[in-house]
DNA sequence: GGCTAAACTGCAATATACTGCAACATTTTA
DNA sequence: TAAAATGTTGCAGTATATTGCAGTTTAGCC
C-alpha cells in the first residue's frame, strides 16, 4: 500500500518531468481510485504546487513569465494587499516600485492626495502613475523586457543606484525563510538587489501562495525584509515563522 | 488529446509572438473544431487577456493614452507624415524617437515585420512599441514630465549618449531656416541635442504650420537636418527654401 | 444597393469529468 | 482494545467540453 504523502511526492516529481499528467493514468499507476487522485490533485493545487485542469494537472503555469496570465489571478487578494500596503505611505516619501502585478495593484491604489516621489522600472506602473497629479515620477529606463513589461540592464540598475528610498515595494517570485527573497532570473535579481540595498524599508507584498516556495536566485535574506504583506490576517499560522524572524506582518 | 488550459496557454503565447491570430489556423493547429477555438477566444477575451476580432484575435492594447490622443490635432496630416516617414526605415537599424504626437504617429505606423532597435524617452511611444514583436525597445528613463509625457534630465541624456543611431525622428516645436530646429524648454533642447549629435540622419517630421515659426532654444541648425517630412507635397512652395539648403524633402 | 462567402450564434447530442454521499478501511490515540 | 479521525471507494447525479448542424449576421465586392 502506498501512502498519501508518497503519492503526492510521486505526482510532484512526475509532473516536473512530464509537464502534464492525466488523472486516469495516475490512478492506474498509483493503484488507487480516480476519485482519490482527484483529491490529491486538488490538495496539491490548493497548495499552489501545480495547476489542476480538467482531466489531470499541469505545471503551475506553462507560461511562467507571461504577465497577462497573472494579471487576472488572485484579484481580490491583490486588492487586499494593496489596501494594506498603502497605509505604509506618507507624504513626501521616496518610494521604489518593483515590477509585477501585485506591486501594480498597490500603485493603482495610491490616493490622489498623496505626495510621493516614485521610482519604477515597470511600464504598466509608470502608466498608472501618470494620471496622479501629486506623484513625481522617475522612470528607471533600460532594455525593455516583453515578458515582464519592465526594464532591465545596466541603465536600470544605475538609475536606482543613484537614489535612496524610504520604502521599496518588492514583487515576490518566491519567499522562503531560509533562502529569503528569490527571483527567477539573474537580471531581475540584479535589479531587486539595488532596490533593497538603497531602501530604508523593504516591503515584500505577495499572495500567500508564494510563501515557502523558493526560486533560484537570491535577492536578499528574509531578515532584511521590514514588512510582509499578504492577503491573510497577520494572525494566520502560515505567517508566524516570518513574524518570529522579526518581520512586521500586515 | 490537448486540454482546454493547454490550448489557452498556446494561444496566449502565440499571440504574444504574432500579435494577431486567425481562428481557423488555430483550429487546425490545435486539432479542435472552429467552434471550440471560438469559445476559447471568447473566454480569454472575457478575461481581458486578448481582444477577439472577427476571424481571430489580436493583442489587447494596454495603452491608456487614448485619453491624451483625444485632443490630437491634424490627425490626417500626421498620418500622412507617418506613412512617408516609414519609408526611411530598414531592417536592423537603430532608431531614436523623440517625443510628440507626430513621432507618436510614426511609431504607430511601423509595420509588424520590421526589425528595429528603437530608443525613446516618450512613454506613449514605448507603449505603442510593446506590442510589436520585432522591435527591440530601449527606454531612456529619467524624470517624467507630465506635459510632454516624456522623460527628461541627466539620466535620459546619458542613455542616449551611449548609443549611436542610424536615424532620429525629431519632434518639432519650431523650425526656421535661420534659427534652425528650436524647442520651448531647455530640458527638451538638451535631449534633442543628444539625439541629433548621435544620429547619422536627422529627420524633422512636422505639420507645415510649424514651419517658419521659431521658438527660443536652439537644438540644431537647419543645415544638420537630413530629411524634412510634412503633410505637403515636396513640390509645395513653402518647402522650397528648405530644399535649397540641401535638406531632402519627403 | 444587392449578392456571396465567410464568420458568428444557438441548439441538441454526446462524451467525459466532477461532486457529494454513504459505506468501508486504515491509522491514531486515549 | 475501542473509539475517533482520517483516508478510500463506488455510485449516482450533475456539470462541463466538444462537435456538427442550421440559421443569422457581417464584410467585402460588383
Amino acid at each position: 500500500m502506498i501512502s498519501k504523502e508518497e503519492r503526492h511526492d510521486f505526482i510532484l516529481i512526475k509532473i516536473q518531468k512530464e509537464r502534464k499528467l492525466a488523472m486516469m493514468d495516475l490512478a492506474t499507476e498509483l493503484g488507487v481510485s480516480e476519485h482519490t487522485v482527484r483529491r490529491d490533485l486538488k490538495e496539491l493545487s490548493d497548495a499552489g504546487l501545480l495547476r489542476a485542469i480538467r482531466g489531470g494537472a499541469t505545471l503551475r503555469s506553462n507560461i511562467p513569465f507571461d504577465i497577462y496570465d497573472r494579471n487576472n489571478l488572485d484579484v481580490m487578494e491583490k486588492q487586499s494587499i494593496a489596501e494594506k500596503s498603502i497605509t505604509l505611505l506618507k507624504d513626501h516619501q521616496v518610494v521604489f516600485f518593483d515590477g509585477g502585478t501585485t506591486t501594480q495593484a498597490i500603485a493603482g491604489n495610491i490616493p490622489e492626495n498623496l505626495n510621493l516621489t516614485v521610482v519604477t522600472h515597470s511600464l504598466p506602473i509608470a502608466n498608472i502613475l501618470t494620471s496622479l497629479p501629486n506623484i513625481s515620477l522617475i522612470f528607471a529606463g533600460g532594455a525593455f523586457c516583453k515578458s515582464s513589461l519592465t526594464m532591465q540592464g545596466q541603465q536600470t540598475i544605475s538609475t536606482y543606484g543613484e537614489i535612496y528610498a524610504d520604502i521599496s515595494f518588492i514583487g515576490v517570485c518566491g519567499l522562503d525563510l531560509y533562502r529569503g527573497l528569490t527571483a527567477r532570473t539573474l537580471e531581475e535579481t540584479a535589479i531587486k538587489r539595488v532596490l533593497c540595498k538603497n531602501s530604508m524599508n523593504i516591503v515584500a507584498a505577495t499572495t500567500s501562495n508564494k510563501l515557502d516556495t523558493p526560486t533560484s536566485f537570491l535577492t536578499c535574506p528574509a531578515s532584511d525584509i521590514s514588512y510582509l504583506i499578504t492577503e491573510k490576517d497577520p494572525s494566520d499560522h502560515i505567517l508566524q515563522p516570518y513574524a518570529a524572524q522579526g518581520i512586521a506582518i500586515l
